[in-house]
DNA sequence: CGGGGTTCATCCAGACACTTGACAAAGGCC
DNA sequence: GGCCTTTGTCAAGTGTCTGGATGAACCCCG
C-alpha cells in the first residue's frame, strides 16, 4: 500500500499559482481583481503570483481595461509561445512530432516513414526528431510528450508492451529525460487524445471519454480532468474486450474482440465482400477502379445511398455503443467523444452509436449524455501528448498543481 | 464549468492531520517517529498534530515499545471508541441502524420494518431510528451517514429518485443536518458497500469495484480510495445496461437488461420453471416442499448436484462476469468484490463470474484481476453509510483530508 | 472642474504551519 | 561508565496566505 503524501507550502503555492495560470489560460485577458474573484484567492496572493509569472515570462500586463465604476482593470494574458513542448505521435507507419505552444498551436510539424525498422531504429528516429524539433528554442522547452501505442506505465514513462514498434518494456521516459534533460511524459495514444480533448476544444469537461476507433479501437478516460491510468495501465484498453461469441480471430489472438467487428478493417472486409457480390453497386463500382476499398470509398459509397454500405456501417457503429452503454453505466460519464478514421465515416454510423449506446442505458443516466466527434482540433495525439506535459508541468488540466511532480 | 478551490494552509494542515491519523488507524500502535517517516513529515509536525490528536481524544499513548538501538519509542494508538456514527441502511422492505465505532465494530443495532408505509412515515422512521440510536451518545456522535437505494446526489445528500422508497428529490441530508445537527452523508447503497469494503477489509486498494448482485444489481466504484460519482451520480448503475437482445421485461421499462438475467429473480424463476418441469429433481423436491423456491433452496440443489440448477446459476454468473470484462476494460482495475444474495450462491456462480470475465477481457489486463466475494464485515451498507462518514470528516480513506469539508 | 464613491493594485503586519538544527531523555552496547 | 543511537520536543527561521490600510485611477454628478 502506498501511502499518500504529505502536503506542504510548496504545493500550496504550486496549486494556487497553477490556479492563477489557468484563470488566465482559461478566462484571460483577466484583471488580477478578477482572477481573485474566480480562484477564491486573496488580491493579495493573485498579485504576488502573477508576479512571478511575469518575472517568468509565462504572462504580460496588456493595458488596461474598461472601468466599472472604479479604476481600470489592468489586464493579463498568458504569453501563447512562452514556453514550448514536443509533441510525439508514434504511429504504427509513421512517427510525427511537433512543436506546439501553449495554446496548442503547432508551430512545426516532422513526420518520417518507419515502416521496416527494428526497435532501435525506431527509437534512434525519435532522437532524431526531437533534435531537429529543440535546435534553437531549448531555451523555452518545456518538455517533451509521447503518445505511443501499446501499454505505457505512465508513471515511469516506460512502455510495456507495443507490439507494433517493436518495443518491450523500453524506459522511453527515462532515456529521453536523459538524452534531452527535459522532463517528459508517454502515454498511450488514445489515452493522449483524450487529454487533448479535454485541454483544447475550449470546452472543460471534468469527465470524459474519448474514444478511437480506427485500425484499433481504444478509448482514453478523463475523470476530474485528468487521465485516469487504471491499476496496470490499461484503462480505456475496450478494443479487445470480447463482444461476440464465435467471432472472427483478433490480432490479440481471441476471438469476437470489440476491434473483430467495429473498426477500419471490419468495415472494408464485409465492403469489399459486399462489392464482389454486387459489382454494379456502389460499393462493387468503387472496388472495381483500384486495388482496394477504403473508408473514403465506403463513405463515397454512403454518399450514393448504398444500402448494403450503410448496413455494414451501422452495424459497427452499433457495436460501439454497445461499449458506450457499459460505460455509462458504470462511470455515467455525460461527454463520449469520437474520433479516428471510423468516427469520419460520419453520420448513419454517428446516428447508430448514439442509438445504440442510449437503446441500451438507462435512460435516467443516458439521457444527459452527449455523443460527439471530435473538435478539428488537429492531429489528436500530438496534441494529446503535448497536452500531457502542459498537464504535468502547469497543471493546465486537473485539479491544478497539487502532485509532487507541479511542486518541483 | 466550476473552477478549483484555492489551497489554504488549513487545507495543509487539515491534510496532514488526516495522514496522521490514517497511520494510526492502519499501522497502529506506532510511535510518533514510525508516523513521520510513513509519512514523509518531520518528527515536529508529527509530535504536533498528535498532540491536538491527544487532545481530541482520538489516540493516546500506550506505553513504550522496543528500542532499536535508542530511546524506547513512546507507541501511540487510536481510541477505536472515541467517536461514533450511525450508519442507516435504507431498505425496501426494512430500515437498519447502526451505532458504529471508527473500526466499524457495531456497538447497538436497530432494525424497523417499513413494508407498506408512505413517503412520509419512511422518513419519520428515519428520524426514530437516529433518535433512539443517538441518546446518550451525542457527545462523541461524529455524524450520520446513510444508504439507499435509488440516484443520490452525494454533494448535497438529494435522494432524487428511489422508487422503491416512495421518495423523489428529497433533501434527506439537509433534513437530516438541520434536526439533528451533525454531519451528514448520504450515498446510493451499492456504492456505500463498495466504500465499506475498501475501508474495513483491512486491505486498502485505491482502485475496486465492488458489484451487489441480489434483487437489484449495482455497483460501487472506488478510485483513488474514493468513491466516484460520475456526472450524474449514477456511476455503478450497470443492472440496467442492456446485455441481452429481446430479453424480458425489467422494471426500469426496458428489456433484456443484466438484472433481468444476473439477478435473484431471475435465477428463482428459471429455477421454478425447471423444478415444475422435473419434480423429481433436486429442485422440483424442493420446490414441493413449500411456497415457493429461495436462493437457499437453489444453494441446496447446487450441494445435491442438480446440474439444471448448475447451469442456471452459470449462466446468471455469466452475465455478470461480461459486464466484468466490460469494466476491466474501460478502468483496468484488479480488484473486484461480488456481495448481495446471489454472491452467496458460492462456488460455481462465483467460478463462472470469473471464467467469464477473463475470457472476455484482454488477457494482459486480466491476468491481475482479482474477483473476490465480499469479506464477511456485516452488514455492508450499514458499515458503508457509516464508511462514508469517517471518510469524508475524518478523511480515513481515500486521499486523505484535502477536501474543503475535511478543513472545517 | 472638483468632490465623492468605487474599484484596482500594492504594502505591511500578523497568523499559520512546516523546516531546520539542537538538545535532553532513554535505551543498548562494549 | 562512556559512547552511540533513537526518540521526542523546543526554539528559531522560512514560506505563504490573510486582512486591513493606502494610494492610484476611474466614473458620475453637481
Amino acid at each position: 500500500m502506498t501511502f499518500p503524501s504529505k502536503a506542504t507550502h510548496q504545493q500550496t503555492r504550486a496549486h494556487n499559482a497553477a490556479l492563477v495560470l489557468r484563470a488566465l489560460y482559461d478566462f484571460g485577458p483577466i484583471s488580477r481583481a478578477d482572477v481573485a474573484r474566480l480562484s477564491g484567492l486573496t488580491r493579495t496572493t493573485v498579485g504576488d503570483v502573477v508576479g512571478t509569472l511575469i518575472e517568468d515570462g509565462l504572462a504580460r500586463e496588456i493595458g488596461r481595461g474598461p472601468s466599472t465604476g472604479g479604476k481600470a482593470p489592468i489586464l493579463l494574458e498568458l504569453i501563447d509561445g512562452a514556453r514550448l513542448v514536443i509533441g510525439l505521435d508514434l504511429g504504427e507507419n509513421e512517427f510525427r512530432a511537433a512543436l506546439v505552444d501553449l495554446r496548442g498551436q503547432v508551430q512545426r510539424t516532422i513526420d518520417r516513414p518507419v515502416i521496416g525498422l527494428g526497435g532501435d531504429e525506431r527509437l534512434g528516429v525519435v532522437h532524431e526528431l526531437i533534435d531537429a524539433l529543440s535546435t534553437g528554442s531549448r531555451a523555452t522547452l518545456l518538455g517533451i510528450g509521447v503518445g505511443t501505442p501499446g501499454i505505457v506505465d505512465a508513471a515511469t514513462g516506460t512502455i510495456r508492451w507495443a507490439v507494433s514498434l517493436d518495443w518491450q518494456d523500453l524506459p522511453l521516459g527515462e532515456i529521453l529525460r536523459a538524452r534531452h534533460g527535459v522532463p517528459v511524459e508517454v502515454a498511450n495514444d488514445s489515452r493522449a487524445a483524450a487529454l487533448a480533448i479535454e485541454l483544447f476544444s475550449g470546452q472543460r469537461r471534468s469527465n470524459l471519454v474519448a474514444i478511437r476507433v480506427g485500425l484499433g479501437v481504444g478509448a482514453g478516460v478523463v475523470l476530474g480532468g485528468e487521465l485516469f491510468h487504471g491499476d496496470g495501465f490499461g484503462a480505456g484498453e475496450i478494443g479487445h474486450v470480447v463482444v461476440e461469441d464465435d467471432g472472427s480471430e483478433c490480432r490479440c489472438g481471441r476471438f469476437g474482440c470489440l476491434e473483430t467487428v467495429a473498426n477500419s478493417r471490419a468495415i472494408l472486409e464485409q465492403a469489399t465482400r459486399a462489392a464482389r457480390t454486387d459489382p454494379e453497386s456502389p460499393l462493387g463500382r468503387r472496388l472495381a477502379r483500384g486495388t482496394g476499398l477504403s473508408l473514403e470509398d465506403v463513405r463515397g459509397a454512403l454518399d450514393d445511398g448504398d444500402e448494403t454500405a450503410r448496413r455494414i456501417v451501422v452495424t459497427a457503429g452499433r457495436f460501439v455503443g454497445r461499449a458506450i452503454a457499459g460505460m455509462i453505466g458504470v462511470l455515467d460519464i455525460e461527454h463520449v467523444v469520437l474520433h479516428g478514421s471510423v468516427a469520419q465515416l460520419g453520420e448513419p454510423w454517428l446516428a447508430a452509436v448514439r442509438d445504440e449506446a442510449r437503446r441500451r442505458s438507462l435512460g435516467l443516466l443516458s439521457k444527459d449524455v452527449s455523443i460527439e466527434l471530435a473538435p478539428p482540433i488537429g492531429d489528436l495525439v500530438v496534441m494529446g501528448a503535448s497536452a500531457l506535459l502542459l498537464t504535468a508541468e502547469l497543471g493546465l488540466a486537473g485539479t491544478a498543481g497539487l502532485t509532487p511532480r507541479a511542486a518541483a
